[in-house]
DNA sequence: GTCTATAGATAGATAGAC
DNA sequence: GTCTATCTATCTATAGAC
């Protein structure tokens, strides 16, 4: 009964959406209130005071997930770089940033949180909006989508149950910054005119 | 009462691996066995007595998923390739091959699937196994990983809500395929000794 | 602002009829 | 070989005490 000592509630409303984020990551997207609740030291009671449904719980949480890359991009833009292809250096350092179990937590509470048609909708207009500036960012499109693709695909590796930010992802990565300085190098890369096969 | 007409058990099996598979994609893992089991034409009791459990018929379709993924792969092998590489090739078409929405609809299943531990660790497992397999496929290390994280990456997008196989995909992906024959190619790229920033 | 108690819905699984 | 009926467990959400 009464307050939880000495705790706003904007504090608690973090705690909660930390406990679902957690708690979801561990027991997928079905994890009960009770036990989101219980993680961050509230009844479920408590919980729906804050949050009235759980709808609201997760769409909160999403928004949240999605501000934190934006952050993160942002986090990464160097000031001193002025160059076409800064945004999509910034994308590549924020989309390998972090540790492996980072990255593999990420991805989790991701896939779980896509899993409702409201969540994959706003995600795909974010999504949208990143593909849109990355396409502004003054690098050749074929350059652009061979290195987004990359850094997409190491990323995405905990999906399958491997590993990111090995050392042969780190090399990759390195090259692939390397490549946005100098993309006409991989537009040069000698190309039969028309020819089937590889 | 009695049996569907005229068919065999095999038959129903199928049609209830293909209901689970769908079902589970549209309405997530936690779709009932009520829901798959009409999906299939048969009732949750008929359900059951093919599958004795939830999990049992879950460990059935991670089977097959991963059966058909290595089907694909072994598919897109060319008997005349016999180059270094020849497997990667493969694994670019097979990853790449099928509709955007084939794609998509592969990738909510195995997100889907993927929520549980157990189907994580064999599906960790098939992955290392594949993993070993393109390691000793003859290409340099380097390149490799560009590749087949580039390939994981145009897949991958489905995940974020983004398409696949759209033009600037396919540009990509001839002209990975166009690497794996001309591997010494990325080797070449000039490369600052030791210089920090990209 | 947080709690208890409970309603109302739905899940997986079993038993046994046909 | 497939079905109906039912048990038990668990979930979200509400009502209202404190």
């Amino acid at each position: 009964m009464g307050r939880t000592a000495g705790r706003s509630p904007e504090e608690t409303r973090r705690a909660l959406l930390a406990a679902a984020a957690e708690a979801i990551r561990v027991r997928g997207i079905h994890a009960s209130l009770d036990e989101i609740a219980r993680f961050a030291g509230v009844s479920k009671g408590g919980l729906i005071y804050h949050f009235a449904s759980k709808d609201e719980l997760i769409t909160a949480l999403v928004r949240t997930e999605l501000a934190a890359f934006q952050a993160a991009i942002d986090a990464e833009l160097d000031p001193a770089d002025t160059a076409p292809g800064r945004l999509t250096r910034a994308y590549i350092r924020a989309v390998l940033s972090g540790t492996d179990d980072e990255a593999r937590e990420s991805l989790a509470l991701i896939t779980q949180l896509m899993t409702l048609p409201a969540v994959a909708e706003v995600a795909r207009a974010d999504a949208e909006r990143i593909d849109a500036a990355l396409a502004a960012d003054g690098l050749p499109e074929d350059v652009l989508a061979l290195v987004v693709a990359a850094a997409d695909g190491i990323s995405s590796a905990p999906l399958w149950g491997g590993s990111t930010n090995t050392p042969a992802d780190r090399r990759v990565a390195e090259r692939l910054l390397h490549l946005t300085r100098h993309p006409q190098w991989w537009e040069s890369l000698p190309w039969p005119p028309s020819q089937a096969g590889s």
